[in-house]
Formats: C-alpha cells, sequence, structure tokens
DNA sequence: TGGGTGATGTCAGTTACTGACATGACGCTA
DNA sequence: TAGCGTCATGTCAGTAACTGACATCACCCA
C-alpha cells in the first residue's frame, strides 16, 4: 500500500471518475476542463489521457462492465430468438436494484444536459447491440434476425431505463421490463 | 433572389460539403483538417464553422431534410400507432431510389470508417425517434407506446437500410424494408 | 544494491472551435 | 451617382481537447 504522501496514491483511475462527476454536477460538463478534474484528483491532465480516451470517457467506463454483465444473461443453448432476449432483459433487470435509482438518476441528469455525451451512450448501446447481434448468430440465428432482435432488445432495456429513473418508486426494473415488452408485442400484432 | 447566397461565389455551403466528402474519401476522416476542407472549397476555416456547427455536420445537414421528410409520411389522422408507423415508412422508401445506392455506400463507408461519425449519425436517429414520439403523442397516442413505437420504426428503418447498402441490387428499398416489419412482427409472436 | 518495470510528470505541438473586430461587395434609397 | 446599411467573409488571438517524446520516481526482484 502507498504511503499518504506517496507519488503514487491508488486507484487513480476512481478518484479521476469520482471527481469528474462531481465537477460535472456542479459546474456542468462544458464548464468543466479535463486539467481541473486531473487537480482533483491529484493528477495531472496527461495523466487523465491515460487513463480515459477521451473526457467523455470518463462517465462510461462502467458501461463496459455492464456491457460484459449484460451478455452474460443470454442462454447458451441455441432457442428461438424471442426467448433469448427475454433472458437478456431479465438478467439485465437484476444489475439494477432499487439502490442505485437515485444514482442513476444523477448521472442521467449529467448525460442529459448535454449533447455530446447523449452521442457517447447511443454509441454504447450501438455497440451493445452489435455484440448481442453477433452472439446471436453464433448461436445459429441468421443475420438479419439477430440484428432485428439484438436491437428490439435494446430499445426495450433503454425504455425500459428511462422510465425507471422517470417514473418514483412505484415500480421495480423488471416490473416496468416486463410491462414495456408486453407492450411492444401487443403494439406489432 | 440570392439571399441565401454569398456575395462573390455562390453555393459556400454546397462547396464545403463536396470538398470535404471528397477529401474524406481520400485521406480519411482524421487525416484531413477543415483548413484543408475550407482551402479546397476557396474559403478559410472560419466560414467553415459559420456554415456547420462542427466538422461532423458537414455530413449530416442533409440529414435535418430527411428527418423534415420522414416526418411528413406521418398520417394527420390518429388511428393505432402500427398503422401509422407503417405509413412512414413507407414515405421514407421513397427516400431512397435505386440510383441513391452507390452515393448512400460511398457516404457509408466514410462513416464507418469512423467512431466519431457513427456517434453523430446514432444522435440523429434518435433525434428523429424523439421527434416522430412527440408526433405521436400529439396524435393521441399514450407516452410509453409513442416511445416504443417511434424506436421500432427506427430501428426498423436503420436495419432496413444497412441491408440495402449491404447487399447488391437484387431487392429494392421498399422490398427490404417490409421483409423486414415482417421478420419483427414474427420474431415478437 | 542495482536494474527493470510501470505509472506519472513535463513540455511542446496540433487541431477543433470561439469571440471580437475589420473588410468588401451588394442592394437600397435619396 | 453617391452614400449607407447589411451580411457573408477574412483576420487574429485565444481556449481547450488531445498526442508524442522524454524524464522521473516509486516499487519489485534478482
Amino acid at each position: 500500500m502507498m504511503g499518504i504522501m506517496g507519488r503514487w496514491q491508488s486507484g487513480a483511475s476512481g478518484r479521476l471518475k469520482d471527481a469528474a462527476l462531481g465537477l460535472f454536477l456542479t459546474q456542468g460538463y462544458d464548464g468543466t476542463t479535463v486539467a481541473e478534474i486531473a487537480a482533483a484528483a491529484g493528477l495531472t491532465e496527461r495523466t487523465f489521457f491515460r487513463h480515459f480516451a477521451d473526457k467523455r470517457e470518463v462517465l462510461f467506463v462502467d458501461q463496459d462492465e455492464f456491457e460484459r454483465v449484460f451478455l452474460s444473461g443470454l442462454p447458451e443453448r441455441a432457442e428461438d430468438p424471442m426467448t433469448m432476449i427475454v433472458g437478456v432483459l431479465d438478467g439485465a433487470a437484476a444489475l439494477f436494484p432499487e439502490d442505485r435509482r437515485p444514482w442513476s438518476r444523477a448521472r442521467r441528469s449529467v448525460i442529459a444536459a448535454n449533447e455530446a455525451l447523449q452521442e457517447r451512450e447511443l454509441l454504447k448501446m450501438s455497440s451493445l447491440a452489435m455484440a448481442l447481434t453477433r452472439a446471436l448468430t453464433a448461436r445459429g440465428v441468421d443475420a438479419a434476425s439477430a440484428a432485428l432482435a439484438a436491437e428490439t432488445c435494446v430499445t426495450v432495456f433503454r425504455t425500459s431505463f428511462a422510465l425507471w429513473v422517470a417514473e418514483g418508486e412505484r415500480r421495480t426494473f423488471t416490473e416496468i421490463q416486463n410491462a414495456v415488452l408486453a407492450r411492444l408485442q401487443a403494439l406489432l400484432t
């Protein structure tokens, strides 16, 4: 472990993430420079860019872990696409317990206030859909159906997530997501 | 009236668009500076940024016109969401006649090679979905169904477009899109 | 005890983007 | 025809995101 005054305190990446989110919440994303974030974490601007590919990425590194867990909910056995998608959605819902809702709201408010951050979030969702598409084709689903099923799966998740952070504490994520899926099926009948 | 034109040579915006696309195709997006684009169009960097909000936008200004036409395919009378969506998709297909396919391919290749451009495209699609959501709610559809229907509509369009530029000249856009929609309905049964 | 490794600092440089102000052609009007 | 206002453009200085090259310093290990 490191001494208090050591040049290298551990958890540089985590400190940068915390400092960034805090500054974004108080000053806004555009009103915060990378140099400020780094200084708040006791580091330099150059070090920030060694931990994150760009300024936006500091809010999205956790998303990579999310993608991994999200995809792990996919059944190994090849069944019909719809069954697999439901499996993924059930697994995803478990990632958003009730006590994470306030944190998700705060984060959401930062992203909602900035178009550049929305772009990055959309890219992450797109990458998620593409990964899901690959996983489905690897399980024998034809390319067109796989792309469609994956996109639909992500759409259901995104819509459910938006409702979950927007509404009160009435329904759990799972309940919301089941309702969204049922509604989509009704819509296309 | 040339109110919209410049005073010396007209069509500054168009010249910048053409120069940009040409340079992106030969040098790549990252390998091309805004100063180069402006010089190729006989203008200065500063003028480029008076016509386009940022470097990426030069490839997406046409998209705004596209959004307008896309939404104009929405029936005025309030029917069920599914019927309205089919109307929008039919109208959208008319925007992509066979002779536009090579141009779409070229443009697609530039965007596919750069993540920043993909982000912008996703943002445009998202804005399209939100506009469609608003239009649907304005026609009496409840918020949740409207969001879901709009997202699904855009998903079908995007999937169809991807297939259209990817495959040969066998099927028209309309044929592809109808097949995609049918497949989605079968998927969710 | 000395060297290798890896995370950090330092610094110079490029490029996207912006604000402030100057300029020069065009249209309008007296 | 002269004068005047407008507006797209040019010029210039400045900020901030990001990068490459090289130095430094703590830690581990032989």
